[in-house]
Parts: structure tokens; C-alpha cells; sequence
RNA sequence: GCCGGGGUGGCGAAAUCGGUAGACGCAACGGACUUAAAAUCCGUCGGAGCUAGCCUCUGUGCGGGUUCAACUCCCGCCCCCGGCACCA
């Protein structure tokens, strides 16, 4: 046997065997009970790296430790196929998206299995592949009927690069999530998922059903993301006119000190009310303006307020007054009713605004503390204060009279309190041609009509030149976008554009359940058994796009009667980044790290050792330390223990009496049990597999150690060993099966039930007790576990360094905290 | 501005309930083996001090506090990372 782990040779003949035996294909047998575990499906790039070496790992220590924790795992992979870089490619080198994407699966497929993820390979899905789209299509169908699906004419986030629309979730600080170009406004007919429909259960959850699973930091993100908001819808009346002014506020307690209202540039109201207004002209072609101003730089806190009057006033329901009504940059037609009811005192962009206008200003609630004086106030006051110049609820704390006056506004008939979502409709239409075709064709006669499911999937073309000009390169083509009504047999047009690929991955942990179903998107019994993911793990920069989405779709597939369970995830962990030299790695910097290289000069089991043991898992990891030295340093350390004795511990049995061990052979084995009791806590809790690591480490620095002589020792050595390589197969498979062989053990390590610590052995008989004066550690103690208290004092006190620092004086009182330490105060 | 998470050696990090701060590893340094190197093994490794001891003092972002005892709890700050942000 050889002095150092060969690597290559091993893992491979390991992940042969394992692909031979479907080893980790997950049982049929639904009485067990189940593990499902799940990491974020890739990106088909055609290259791993670290930040998937690192979220596999995880995944795959979970997984196997479940399974050897007897439960039925499921623990799939596949491909999140569909999406840009297929097309850049295809019009960069004149290659098939779907051969490139086809190609790079095969590649990456290579990579995963080279690194020895235990998946269940029959599972393996591809978004871009036609029985999976095609599913994806049914769905959207399903949706529509229920309402779920519309189309509109809306403003929508243009990315000029990606030549297509984005979501609202995929505009990241104005730019592009994926490209960063700056992102553009354009009106246009596009297809909606109604996510609002499910706001309030997606917020309720996030406090009811989530909290125990999920990291604080997600929820708050999604949370804060769907941004629920309780106030008073108020009907303001035009002065003089028929119309009604709707506004929406949270602070009804401010109503008495409204100046002015504004409405967004938007509004369609502003045709209505500039009629007959003698400057008419130059107000709509103003309002033009504020339209086409740049949205991001209007969206942002420090833009300059600006806005003109429009020549009409309005009536506050509340005091009567009238008062001026403006069109301004700062209010956005999609939130509330786009008008607001301006408060300059209490309110800070209302006060910028009223000063520049040099619009009044009305203090309704007094700070208690400071008087405050409406001519020399220099910015808005929102902090609490009691309600003054309010009529009748002068003198009330604002915070009560919010709900005073919204009582009174609705018992007068004025408005009623809503509750407003900053969450929007979830925009699906993308301009592209490497996506799953919408569905739907249109009709001269019939209008929009569905395609029926008979005839799905709308395949996707795969003879298309791409060439990335002119628009969604569906629309060109006449083989695809003609066909005929379904309705009425008529010439009609096919949509030509594609779905958002944050769709095809809104479901796919679903699908995996029953993948090669050909009548359903999954079987309904296979996904009660096995949904919801118990343990979900990926990046946190999906905690508001694929996550939401994810949740949305699987809240909708339960009312759809095709599950039961109400969140697709009952358990999250989100990695921290892998990054270089304290950056964020990518290939325009430069500091990319190769896994490939890695696996390529110290194995699979060193690369997934290496990122396990850097850091927890939810944290950052910086790859610019040479740990995979230390790793595959530690690897052969195991590796020798067996190697050097092997005939020996061949020959041994594990049979021992730990009561009749030398001093040095309980060592190890009360160094064991401690190991295991260490590594099983640090994998439930959190899995801290950096820690459970190091005990795994402790434990081997203890074998080094000792020497053992006569058969017992060596009978507990060899159990040791076992314990070890046990312990460490969910982290180091190949390494494990292989010493698990080579020592001639029945069955395979990876079958093996995780070990279980021997409470008898965690119990120490000797004891290292600190001891203290005046809280200052003196010296130690070494002594026997059941020693009385009074006991521990007198020999704490007639300790001769104790002695030096007491000098004498009789201790004002002792604390003695049991097994640990006795601190005598002066 | 609001919300969330952090701040511990040269570095990555440990530290159940408030009870020996720095486990485990990386790097570095010294030594053994070797013709030499690699590998391996042994030792040192927060800072300061001299009397060189299993010593003393000091040390977990800063300033206070509670306590016999604080990385840990409380109050007030500073800094870093992430998210949200004219959302009425």
C-alpha cells in the first residue's frame, strides 16, 4: 500500500462504482421516511467553479449524512439551461444554443461527477430540454385560466445589451443583474404573473411557516421586498368639478396639514383636469418631460424635486380648504392611487418640494419637547408629538389619532383603509429566442387564444439563425410564428416571445420528484411524499428573485390541486460568496480561482475538504489562502494511519473493555466518543462542518500519539480508525470507501449508520479545575470528577501558588462553579 | 435614512448557559532525518516586561455599566459588509 493517497486512481475507480450501482438512487419506497435534499440547479457555462464546488459540497455532506442517518434521500441535479449566454454564443460563433448548452451539460456533467456528488443521475433535468419546457408551458396555461396570467401594455426595465425586458427583481442599482448596462424605460404589451394575487400569504408565511428554516436575513429581505404597507385610500374632490382625486397615506394624522396634492406626470386624471386650464399646453408638454426623464435617476432619494402647477385645486374632505394641485417628478404612477396628499411639515420630499414652490406650511403635530415653528422649521418633523391646528383631535398622540381618524373618515364615508404592496406583477415577456416559448397565438377573430394542451410543447426551433439584430428572432421566423386558430381554424400568429428563465427554475425541485412523468409536470402522490426541499442551499443573491418566484409557483401549484405542501422550502441555507483577495471573483478581474486545477493536483476529496474547513458556510470564503495544502496534508495523514499498520489492524479485532484501556488507550477512546458527539452537534446545528472538521483533525493528532501494545489497544485503536473514516465519509467519500476496503470491512463505509457517542464515555473521572483569585486565573487542578465542594475548596485553598496571592487573608466568599473552575475573592 | 449581519493573532477561524480567550488549520521561524531537496516528524508562534517562571502585566473595534467573573449581558459611539430606499 502506498504511503500517500493516490488520488486520481481512487476516486475514479470509486465514482465508476458508484455510477455502475446507481448507489445513490433514491428508493421508491414511501414508507421510509424521507430526506430531500437540494441545491441550486447551475447554470450550464460549461466550467464549474468554486461558488458551485462550494454549494455542492455542502449539499452533498447533508445528504449523505442523512442517508446514513436512515433516511430515504433524494438528492437530484440538473441544468438551468435556457438563457443568454447560449444566444451570445450563438451569434458570437454561429453555434446552435442547443448544441452549445448540450455540449456544456456534458462537460459540466464530467466536472460534477469527477468530483464525486452523490446524485441520483436518472433524475437529471434541463430546462431547455422539450419534456421539461414542455411543462413549464402547461403551467402557464394553468395559470391563465385561474386568472394568474395577463397581458398589458406597462412601462417595463430594458436591458440594451440583453436586448430584452427585465423583471423588477433583475434591475440591480439601475443597471442589469446580469450585464450591469444601464437599464431603460419602454412601454410595451407584455405578459404578467399576478405575484401580487399572493402577497399577503407570501408575507404571512415568511413570519408564520419560514422563520424556523429560513435565515432572519432572507425573510427580512422578502419581506421589506413585498413591502406591505396599512393606510387610508382618502377621496380629495376637484374644486369646482366632478372628479375625484383618490390619494393613499400612511399618516391619515398629518390630514389636517395638507397644502397641496400632487399627482404623478402619469396620471390619466391630467388630461381630465387641465381641460379648459389657460396653460394647458405647457402643463402636458411638461409632464411629458417629467415622463421621459430618466426613470432611474427620477426613482433616486437625492433627484432634485421638481413639478408645476396645474391650474386646478382640490378640496380637503377634512378642513374644506382648497388647495393646489401639482404634477411632480417624485410621485410614480405604480404605487398607491399615483396622487399623493402633500403634508411639508411631517413629511420630508413634501417639505423640500413646498419650499422650493414656496407652498405653505402647516405644522398639525407639535413636538412635546422643542416647539416647533412653521417659519423657521428647516425639515420636515415625523417623530411622534400630539395633534395641534387638527379640529377636534387636537391634543391626541398621532399615534392614536391614525387610528381616530381613519376611523372617522370611513364613517363619514370619505375613504376606507387598505393596505398597499410595493411588490408589482411579475413581468414573465422576454425579447429572446433561447427561452420556453409563451404559449399563446393570436387570433384576427378570436383574439388571444391559448394553445390547447393537446398540443403541447410549442417547440422551440432549433434551426434558427441567431444573429442577435432585429428584434426576438422568433418573429422572424414565418415556420414558427404561422399557424393556425384553434378556434376557428383561421391564418393566425404564434407569441414570439419567450418566458423569463426564472420561470423554468420556479418549479424544477418539483419536477425532480417524478422526472420522466409524460402526463403530468410531476406525479402528485411523489410530490406529497417528498415535498416540500428539507433542505434547500445556494446563494443568497437569490433571495429575492428565484426565491420569491419559487414560493409564488409552488403556492399556486397547491391551489391548483397538483400539491400539498405550502412552501417549496422548509429549510434554507444560503452560502457566503466565495471570493479572492477579498473580491468578488470574476473573469474581468482576473481572480478566478479553477477548481478543475485543484481536483487536477490533490483530488476531489482535498478540494471538498478545503472549502468545508475555510469557513462556516453562511460566510464569506476568501480561496487566496493556500488551504488545500493543509488539506490533502490531512488526507495522508489518514491515509498513513491506515498504511503503516495495516496487517496489524487487519489482524485486530474492535472488541475491548474500555475500563480495562492503559491510560493512553482511554485517552483515545474517550477522544472518540468526544469526536463523534462533536461532528454529530456541529453537523445538526448549522452544520459547522469547519469545526467538525477540526474534530476530526483532534482525533487523528490523538492516534499519532499513542502507541498502542497489547491486543485490547489495538482493538480500540482500530475502532477509532473506523469511527473516523466513517465519520468523515460524507466529506471525504472516496477516501473513506477506499480505507474501508482496503481494511477489509463488510459492506460499503458509505452504508454504514452514523456512529453514536457512549454518554459513559464523555464522563470524565479526572477533572482540570481552575482555580482563581480575585477572578484572576492562579493555577489549575487537576482532580477526581465526584470530588465534594468543600472538598475542592480546602485543597484550592491550601494550593501553594494560591497561597502566595491570598497571603494569608481569610476570602470574603468562594464561588465554586461545578467542574470547571473555584474562584476565591479577597 | 431604514433593515439585517459583522469587527477576536501575520491569515482562515474556535470558544453550549457569562467561567482557562485564540481549539483546529495556514503562513513564518528553529530543529531532526537526508549528500541535498521534497515529503515526514519534533518544537516555538497575540503584545510587553525581566527576576526567564508552567512568571507578571496586558489583550476580543472604542467609551461606560452590571457581575466574584464579560468576546459573551446592558447603555452610548466608531468602522466594515449585504439589502432596501422619493413607495406617500
Amino acid at each position: 500500500m502506498r504511503e500517500q493517497y493516490p488520488a486520481e486512481i481512487v476516486e475514479l475507480k470509486w465514482q465508476k462504482y458508484w455510477e455502475e450501482n446507481k448507489t445513490y438512487a433514491a428508493s421508491p419506497d414511501k414508507t421510509k421516511p424521507k430526506f430531500y435534499c437540494l441545491e441550486m440547479f447551475p447554470y450550464p457555462s460549461g466550467k464549474i467553479h468554486m461558488g458551485h464546488v462550494r454549494n455542492y459540497s455542502i449539499g452533498d455532506v447533508i445528504a449523505r449524512y442523512k442517508r446514513m442517518r436512515g433516511f430515504n434521500v433524494l438528492h437530484p441535479i440538473g441544468f438551468d439551461a435556457f438563457g443568454m449566454p447560449a444566444e451570445n454564443a450563438a451569434i458570437d460563433h454561429g453555434i446552435q444554443p442547443a448544441e452549445w448548452t448540450e455540449k456544456n451539460i456534458e462537460a459540466m456533467k464530467v466536472q460534477l461527477k469527477r468530483l464525486g456528488y452523490s446524485y441520483d443521475w436518472e433524475r437529471e433535468v434541463a430546462t431547455c430540454r422539450p419534456d421539461y419546457y414542455r411543462w413549464g408551458q402547461w403551467l402557464f396555461l394553468r395559470f391563465y385560466e385561474k386568472g394568474l396570467v395577463y397581458r398589458k401594455k406597462a412601462t417595463v426595465n430594458w436591458c440594451p445589451a440583453c436586448a430584452t425586458v427585465l423583471a423588477r427583481e433583475q434591475v440591480e442599482d439601475g443597471g442589469c443583474w446580469r450585464c450591469d448596462s444601464e437599464i431603460q424605460l419602454k412601454e410595451l404589451e407584455h405578459w404578467f404573473f399576478k405575484i401580487t394575487d399572493y402577497a399577503e400569504e407570501l408575507l404571512r408565511d415568511c413570519e408564520e411557516k419560514l422563520p424556523a428554516g429560513w435565515p432572519r436575513k432572507v425573510l427580512t429581505m422578502q419581506k421589506n421586498w413585498i413591502g406591505k404597507s396599512k393606510g387610508v385610500e382618502v377621496n380629495f374632490r376637484v374644486s369646482g368639478e366632478n372628479i375625484d382625486l383618490p390619494i393613499f397615506t400612511t399618516r391619515p394624522d398629518t390630514i389636517f396639514g395638507v397644502t397641496f396634492m400632487v399627482l404623478a406626470p402619469e396620471s390619466p386624471l391630467l388630461e381630465r383636469l387641465t381641460a379648459g386650464v389657460a396653460n394647458r399646453e405647457a402643463i402636458l408638454a411638461y409632464a411629458d418631460k417629467l415622463r421621459h426623464q430618466d426613470k432611474i435617476s427620477r426613482a433616486a432619494a437625492d433627484t432634485k424635486k421638481e413639478g408645476m402647477f396645474i391650474g386646478r385645486y382640490a378640496v380637503n374632505p377634512l378642513t374644506g380648504e382648497e388647495i393646489p394641485i401639482y404634477i411632480a417628478n417624485f410621485v410614480v404612477m405604480e404605487y398607491g392611487t399615483g396622487a399623493i396628499m402633500a403634508v411639508p411639515a411631517h413629511d420630508q420630499r413634501d417639505f423640500e418640494f413646498a419650499e422650493k414652490y414656496e407652498i405653505p406650511i402647516k405644522i398639525v403635530i407639535q413636538n412635546p419637547e422643542l416647539k416647533l415653528n412653521a417659519e423657521t422649521l428647516e425639515s420636515a418633523y415625523v417623530a411622534e408629538g400630539v395633534l395641534v391646528n387638527s379640529g377636534d383631535f387636537n391634543g391626541q398622540n398621532n399615534l392614536s389619532a391614525i387610528e381616530k381618524i381613519s376611523e372617522y373618515i370611513e364613517n363619514k364615508g370619505l375613504g376606507q383603509r387598505t393596505v398597499q404592496y410595493r411588490l408589482r406583477d411579475w413581468g414573465i415577456s422576454r425579447q429572446r429566442y433561447w427561452g420556453n416559448p409563451i404559449p399563446i397565438i393570436y387570433c384576427e377573430k378570436c383574439g388571444v387564444v391559448p394553445v390547447p394542451d393537446a398540443d403541447l410543447p410549442v417547440i422551440l426551433p432549433t434551426n434558427l439563425k441567431i444573429t442577435g439584430k432585429g428584434g426576438s428572432p422568433l418573429a422572424g421566423s414565418e415556420e414558427f410564428i404561422n399557424t393556425t386558430c384553434p378556434k376557428c381554424g383561421a391564418p393566425a400568429k404564434r407569441e414570439s416571445e419567450t418566458m423569463d428563465t426564472f420561470v423554468d427554475s420556479s418549479w424544477y425541485f418539483a419536477r425532480y420528484v417524478s422526472p420522466h412523468d409524460e402526463s403530468n409536470p410531476f406525479n402528485t402522490e411523489d410530490a406529497n411524499y417528498w415535498l416540500p426541499v428539507d433542505q434547500y442551499i445556494g446563494g443568497v443573491e437569490h433571495a429575492v428573485m428565484h426565491l420569491l418566484y419559487a414560493r409564488f409557483f409552488s403556492k399556486v401549484m397547491r391551489d391548483l390541486g397538483l400539491l400539498k405542501a405550502d412552501e417549496p422550502f422548509a429549510n434554507l441555507l444560503t452560502q457566503g460568496m466565495v471570493i479572492k483577495d477579498g473580491a468578488k471573483m470574476s473573469k474581468s478581474k482576473g481572480n478566478t480561482v479553477d477548481p478543475g486545477r485543484i481536483i487536477e493536483d490533490y483530488g476531489a476529496d482535498a478540494a471538498r475538504l478545503f472549502i468545508l474547513f475555510a469557513a462556516p458556510p453562511e460566510k464569506e470564503l476568501d480561496c487566496s489562502d493556500k488551504g488545500v495544502e493543509g488539506s490533502i496534508r490531512f488526507i495522508n495523514r489518514v491515509w498513513r494511519l491506515v498504511a503503516l499498520n495495516l496487517e496489524r489492524l487487519k489482524a485486530a479485532s474492535t472488541d475491548y473493555e474500555p475500563n480495562k484501556l492503559s491510560p493512553s488507550g482511554l485517552r483515545v477512546h474517550q477522544k472518540v466518543h468526544w469526536a463523534i458527539d462533536k461532528v454529530t452537534r456541529d453537523i445538526e446545528n448549522n452544520f459547522h462542518f469547519n469545526t467538525a472538521i477540526s474534530a476530526f483533525m483532534e482525533l487523528v493528532n490523538e492516534l499519532y500519539s499513542v502507541d498502542p501494545g497489547h491486543e485490547s489497544e489495538w482493538a480500540c485503536y482500530k475502532n477509532a480508525l473506523l469511527t473516523l473514516i466513517t465519520m468523515m465519509a460524507p466529506f471525504t467519500p472516496h477516501l473513506s470507501s477506499e480505507l474501508w476496503s482496503i481494511m477489509e470491512q463488510p459492506g460499503a463505509v458509505l452504508e454504514q449508520d452514523w456512529p453514536q457517542a457512549d454518554q459513559q464515555a464523555l464522563v470524565k473521572n479526572e477533572l482540570t479545575i481552575v482555580v482563581q483569585v480575585n477572578s484572576k486565573v492562579r493555577t489549575k487542578l487537576v482532580v477526581s470528577a465526584d470530588i465534594e465542594q468543600g472538598e475542592l475548596k480546602r485543597l484550592a485553598l491550601a494550593n501553594e501558588r494560591v497561597r502566595i496571592y491570598t497571603k494569608g487573608e481569610e476570602p470574603v466568599k468562594i464561588i465554586v462553579v461545578p467542574n470547571k473552575l473555584v474562584n476565591i475573592v479577597l
